[in-house]
DNA sequence: CATATTTGATACCGATTGGTAACAATAAAC
DNA sequence: GTTTATTGTTACCAATCGGTATCAAATATG
């Protein structure tokens, strides 16, 4: 158990590591569909043989698998993260609006929900990683709102499992739109008529 | 241009109709979803041979074009009766409710949503009346909508555009829902979440 | 230097895809 | 009954899919 099992690097060294052969997978999977990018496309894009990438992933399945993976630690820690940050609802709710809707990096949608959407074509592995993050972003709305609701500022009738439920799937939907190319501004317009159910914008309709 | 001009069928009779096939074809289509049955399924499942159903629809393309009209006259007419009745808002947006969430029909969903989902794997013509049938949606939900201002039901600062919009967004997610096995329940109370913008529930919050 | 190890290149596999070319069988029209 | 039109059957096509076997090239370890 001491240093002796750093697993040194023998024999030819890696052209390309696996970290950038992941980076450059993601963003063809994220840029077009999983299923419309097939392995072939990602060993010519990312510069390395097919024999090369199923040794190191051993499938379809463990490559998509591991993107979502790394995708969801370098993004989805975002949507998280602002969560988490403690602010009152109204704050929370606009940042995610203006993520979801107007973000950069989410011009083409989101990998994850379009993993979500075609979840069938995926592999067993990928497949119960993406229940699992489902999962994970339910339980993080619900403690959100959970949080809100102690404070006092989500008084209504719905539940919170219902509310969480509910928040995802609009922020889903959003994505959604985004990679079909609606303009960020009627994004922005659905999603503020969407989660205004949570409590009306500071401006607009004062009655 | 007499009666002379009727095609008359001469030749080998169809063993099986067009009508037939079609409905074949849209209800495999309908219950799993267009990328994911091969045109020799379809051959298969309708008991008629590749090189007739290439001769009477002339492609893949010819076929879900065909799929999709019959699936707009059959299925999305209804949607439309509902939006053409002439009633009040409530009932309308009920009517909606119940048909997108609990509609036994829909069960697996709405095709037309499904190639919407998926209209980069369509071919032209498909994806031509996919957007045709949009916009005619759209068109149906906005001259609803624009009854229900006139009537002094909907005194909103929403624009009319912006809610036909989302009121079509919303359908189109809770029957995205129920394709994914969603529980008519869960959609019932998201849907009614998500329309209670344009005026709450007569039940519930009576504030 | 010699050896072990890992890479990339190439070529292949069986299966499936959308789409066709021939051709025999069949039935309506004449 | 002969002709004509249309069907189903069979077999095929090139392309692509995920996945692998083989082997030479290259490099770190010894």
């Amino acid at each position: 158990m001491s240093d002796t099992d750093q697993k040194k690097a023998r024999g030819r060294p890696r052209k390309m590591s696996n970290d950038v052969v992941l980076d450059v997978a993601m963003n063809a999977y994220w840029r077009s569909d999983p299923a419309d990018v097939s392995v072939n496309a990602v060993c010519q894009i990312a510069g390395v043989s097919k024999p090369s990438l199923y040794r190191t992933f051993g499938s379809e399945d463990g490559l998509t698998r591991a993107v979502l993976d790394r995708y969801a630690e370098k993004v989805l820690s975002d949507v998280f993260a602002i969560l988490q940050r403690g602010r009152g609802m109204r704050v929370t709710l606009d940042a995610l609006i203006d993520f979801a809707s107007a973000d950069p990096r989410m011009e083409t949608g989101c990998l994850f929900y379009k993993m979500r959407s075609g979840k069938h074509r995926l592999g067993p592995e990928t497949r119960k990683r993406v229940d699992e993050i489902g999962a994970e972003a339910l339980a993080g709305y619900a403690a959100f709102l959970q949080g809100r609701r102690d404070a006092g500022e989500w008084p209504g009738p719905v539940s919170l499992d219902a509310g969480a439920k509910y928040l995802s799937e609009q922020i889903a939907l959003a994505f959604m739109q985004r990679a079909s190319g609606v303009e960020p501004d009627g994004i922005r317009e659905m999603l503020g008529l969407a989660l205004s159910v949570f409590g009306e914008p500071s401006v607009d309709t004062p009655n």
